[in-house]
DNA sequence: ATTAGTCGGTATCCATTTGATACCATCACG
DNA sequence: CGTGATGGTATCAAATGGATACCGACTAAT
């Protein structure tokens, strides 16, 4: 089978130009911004944690281990801005902050959780792919 | 595929202790690696697009319009040593290169498409959480 | 009274990553 | 001969990430 350099096969079905209509694969739909917070590794954490249940700042950092407190302080920030998590301050001593999702939050929980578990069940495939992969020589070229 | 098929153990009597379990919110489980490599922009929009019929290089650069050279190559060379994409190279004249999704990558394409959509479908959505949120005043603190 | 700890963060610094740009060899086409 | 297509690498600047230190206000233990 030669796949040969054929035309350019535009991809159709995509064009639809009807309505403010979003596509992520338009450079510059504002989409991107949103899928880079989405497709994030601390979101995917922090959203799949945030079930139901509010939790507050410290409980989340010791619930994800290995986030920083800077890092978890700017992916809230921005989850917050982006509706997806609400913030709220209790005047307590010392101030109690808890995180929550939110509505439009939940309809994202699931896609984000089947990530989370999607890298759980099949750790050890993609362990055999990588070992296959790097026990292969540097691709010396051949003539 | 037997994920306990492990050459070097050769001490059948003995139990193993469980099955490798694996915990994303585990801060040293390596399935944060793996979680990083598929929570990424590039990863979805790549994996999105390679919809059942393989792409050559510049092909998909195309598709996903805004991505660099660099860091296309780069995601699909991990994305390759994933187990993710398979990279096939025809001795033309250029060289054609095509990429194409894995029998591994097909169980996970339907998760990141639903990504990539939702951040389409909510798009109003989040952005009037953004114009709300930039709207209030920058948070003084009343005593 | 002193010390240590909790709360939810900033401030600062440096390493890693990302992105833009240029460049490469090979060949086809006009 | 000049242009364009192929799939990349090289180089450098900019943005980001993470580690660490620090903060003010208060509590609990010493």
């Amino acid at each position: 089978m030669s796949p040969g350099h054929s035309k350019e096969t535009a991809h159709p079905a995509r064009a639809k130009t009807a309505k403010p209509r979003y596509d992520v694969y338009a450079p510059d739909c504002p989409t991107r911004l949103v899928l880079a917070r989405l497709a994030d590794k601390w979101t995917v954490l922090i959203l799949g944690r945030l079930d139901r249940t509010p939790l507050r700042f410290n409980q989340l950092r010791r619930a994800i281990a290995g986030v920083s407190q800077k890092v978890l302080s700017q992916t809230l920030k921005g989850l917050e801005r982006d509706g997806l998590v609400a913030r709220q301050v209790f005047p307590t001593v010392p101030v109690t902050v808890e995180y929550a999702i939110t509505p439009l939050g939940l309809t994202l929980q699931d896609t984000l959780q089947a990530l989370g578990r999607w890298a759980e069940t099949h750790m050890d495939a993609v362990l055999a792919a990588q070992r296959q992969y790097d026990r292969r020589p540097p691709a010396a070229v051949r003539r």
